[in-house]
DNA sequence: TTTCATTGTAACTAATTTGATTACATGTAA
DNA sequence: TTACATGTAATCAAATTAGTTACAATGAAA
């Protein structure tokens, strides 16, 4: 075991170095980057679109896996949750998921909750353990909070504001 | 390099199976987890407070990573972001850094496009290449982008909402 | 002009999160 | 029983963050 670690950890740096510098480079040329709230949101959104659209079929993981173009084991996550949020049925061994209320009762922001892509009052983060010997260290943490909260509780707010079932219509407009 | 590569390949699997499992567990246990909007934000707020209050002293990076409790480097990355921005004044060689303009006249909206945590339309990722041989798939793209675009934007009206002087005058406030 | 502190920046790292994938246990119906 | 679907654990590659070392470039002062 001890050998095993030796060996690798002597052998890690040398690949390394041989072998991955190109991925440094694509990396570093750009300075600092920035973040976007996990997919889940927009796929769990496409699912329960899906389940009205197919009202009439069978809506498997699989199925919707190739409507999203992904694995169906990603939808049975998603769903998953959203059955935990109460927003769909779905049985072990049953083929199907269906939404558990009527689609103009789920927002965008009952999917975005169920889906856990942002923590209450954690869409931004605050830098810790600032300096409490400074006024400002001491400080900050209690100011910005509460200006954080409020910009993520309007982001949440505007999301509550549209239903799934408006999805589906603009959805069915777009094709008319 | 070809035997390097071989012999990496060969030990990796198995220095995880033996060393790194631990790890798994603490990751796995937890299911899907959230993000939030990287620190350089909050980061950015505490160093243009910070300069307003020790308007009388020199703010180099120095002492400005001891208030954040961090590194220099971090701090200086950060003010060379603000000041791309037009938000703070900087030279090589020269210690300390300034505002640029009136604290009344910096938004927090100013700062957090400065650090350049979240892109233009793209706080919420959009699933890729959805199925265009679904009505779902090829519409549901057009569909929630304006959504999701009005969302970000009352959370970033939200935060052009409040000056830096408004924190900073928070901040005093607290102390007295 | 030399010295020295400071800013600017490249290179690298460990830790996290995401989305995808394989494998398999569990559950249901024909 | 067989066949198929859901549930879920275990991995993986890629991307991002925050921190660190190292050093080049700049400017002020001795």
């Amino acid at each position: 075991m001890l050998f095993q670690k030796l060996v690798f950890e002597l052998l890690v740096p040398i690949y390394t170095k041989s072998f991955i510098l190109y991925t440094n480079e694509d990396i570093l040329c750009k300075g600092a980057n920035s973040l976007s709230i996990s997919s889940r949101f927009s796929v769990g959104i496409h699912i329960l679109s899906l389940l009205e659209i197919n009202k009439g079929g069978v809506s498997s993981s699989d199925f919707i896996a190739k409507s999203v173009n992904t694995n169906p084991v990603v939808i049975r996550k998603i769903i998953g949750m959203l059955k935990n949020a109460g927003l769909v049925n779905v049985r072990p061994g049953i083929a199907g998921a269906e939404p558990a209320r009527d689609l103009s009762e789920i927002t965008l922001l009952d999917v975005y909750k169920a889906v856990n892509v942002v923590q209450e009052k954690a869409l931004f983060s605050v830098h810790e353990s600032p300096n409490p010997a400074c006024l400002v260290g001491r400080n900050i943490q209690d100011t910005i909070g509460p200006l954080f909260s409020e910009a993520q509780l309007a982001m949440e707010k505007s999301l509550g504001n549209v239903t799934v079932e408006d999805v589906v219509k603009d959805i069915l407009k777009r094709e008319s």
